[in-house]
RNA sequence: CGGGGCGUAGUAUACCGGUAGUACGCUUGGUUUGGGACCAAGUAGACCGAGUUCGAUUCUCGGCGCCCCGACCA
């Protein structure tokens, strides 16, 4: 994409409302815009970035048996009231509405109700599990107070998926493959180093569950971490009875700040105990379905990959999350052989598959070299006076900023190397 | 929801009980051209409502919005 018809344009001052480091880089860069107090717009680079994560997340989800569909936002009230969570004093965070017509309709929060009644028309025997469905689809949630830019948010993104299983023995096996899934899409974005599978609460439906927290100061979690094990305990149920039960020591562990990235944890037969979902075994016998729940936010996941690895200088994004794959900036000064060198290098990137952002404007180089450091796309090329006398381009990663002259022939093979 | 803070051009800010200045951006012209250039001329603003006052962007009250701390958070 050439930048000059980019409708976006960086800004060097961040909105004196966002204090959070993801929001402020992202808004200077153009990625996003808020609309109000916790909900924001995905712009051209945003949604680039966006989508590369989300299809990270169905790599994954496909890998291990998912199947994609996606459920309505608006939700009836019946099957919430049959679960006993359509009361506010359940579910909190309700957006409620009226229909003209009469009658009320909630905006969903999550996805457990409207799909355990769905799954209910299509499981009645034991042939018919496991089934391992999954949506990205957006959650709207009606925080007292929203905060820390796009981590926590009234409206957003979630991949949400759930398990059903025949047995405890066929929900663990899932729960763990889809615990090392989780790892795996942690690692390709960028923050696999600094994640750890977190033992926490489970909540009102089950005793424990699995968070994955990223190591973080903006966080809003405290974890404390065993860097050998590589795992970590939420602070919620940091007691003595569960540090024995996992085998480790006070004195093993660090106290860290977190941001929750995912999370992963049993349901049991909450839902289809409430909702009606059985199956008939070998004999013939009704038997509750075993579920589980598995969410990850691709937006707060975004958030998190630019607190974790922006710099001074602005964003610092992994290659498989990144907009674009390259940086085209040309240097021409107003020689219009440069810009046609310029333009030829950018056809041949394209033509070669290259996803790439060509910052063709006619703008100077240090404004154009800023506006690079600040998006943050990983590897950046730059043609100039200077390279072509050189018979080249010049190829700079954005983690270190040196910059190397590569000839024109070699241009390909170098980036698929680097890939 | 408790506590604190803040609302001035697109963005960041300043001053002031007598009708608003600066920088960036944007427009036009010129000079520049490898790390956010320079000159000139333009463009654009007081959250809403009520009150006090001769006069309110400024003071008071109410509303709305935004941020932070806490509480809450499948």
């Amino acid at each position: 994409m050439r930048q000059s018809q980019l409708f976006t344009r960086t800004r060097k001052d961040a909105p004196k409302d966002e204090v959070s480091l993801n929001a402020q880089l992202l808004i200077r860069a153009g990625f996003i815009h808020k609309e109000m107090a916790g909900v924001y717009s995905f712009l051209p680079l945003g949604l680039r970035t966006f989508k590369k994560i989300e299809q990270i997340i169905r790599e994954e989800m496909n890998a291990i048996g998912g199947q994609e569909i996606t459920l309505s936002a608006l939700q009836d009230p019946k099957v919430w009231e049959k679960t006993n969570r359509w009361d506010d004093a359940a579910i909190d965070v309700w957006f409620k509405t009226a229909l003209k017509s009469g009658g009320e309709l909630g905006l969903a929060p999550t996805h457990e109700e409207p799909l355990t009644a769905l799954m209910s028309e299509y499981i009645s025997s034991y042939k018919d599990l496991p089934a391992y469905v999954y949506q990205f689809q957006t959650k709207f949630r009606n925080e007292l107070r929203a905060k820390s830019g796009i981590m926590r948010v009234r409206e957003f993104v979630m991949k949400d998926l759930y398990s059903f299983s025949k047995s405890e023995a066929e929900f663990r096996d899932f729960y763990e493959k889809c615990a090392k899934a989780y790892e795996k899409i942690f690692k390709r974005v960028g923050i696999g180093d600094r994640t750890y599978r977190t033992f926490a609460s489970g909540g009102s439906f089950s005793k424990f569950s699995d968070e994955y927290q990223m190591l973080c100061d903006a966080g809003e979690d405290v974890i404390y971490v065993h860097e050998k094990k590589r795992i970590a305990v939420n602070k919620e149920v940091y007691k003595d009875d569960v540090l024995k039960d996992l085998g480790i020591e006070k004195s093993e562990l660090k106290e860290e700040k977190a941001i929750e990235v995912g999370n992963i944890f049993p349901l049991g037969t909450r839902f289809s105990d409430s909702l009606g979902l059985k199956y008939k075994d070998e004999d013939g016998k009704d038997m509750p379905v075993i579920m589980g729940s598995y969410g990850i936010g691709p937006g707060r996941l975004m958030g998190a990959v630019v607190e974790a690895l922006a710099d001074k200088k602005g964003i610092v994004w992994p290659k498989e999350v990144a907009p674009f794959d390259v940086h085209l900036v040309s240097i021409t000064g107003g020689n219009v052989e440069i810009e046609k060198e310029a333009d030829r290098t950018y056809e041949m990137l394209q033509e070669n598959g290259i996803e790439v952002l060509y910052d063709d404007r006619d703008a100077r180089a240090g404004e154009k070299f800023a506006d690079s450091d600040l998006i943050g796309i990983p590897v950046r090329l730059v043609v100039s006076e200077k390279t072509i006398e050189a018979g080249g381009v010049e190829m700079a990663l954005r983690t270190n900023g040196k910059g190397t002259l590569v000839a024109e022939s070699d241009i390909i093979d170098k980036l698929h190397a680097k890939k």
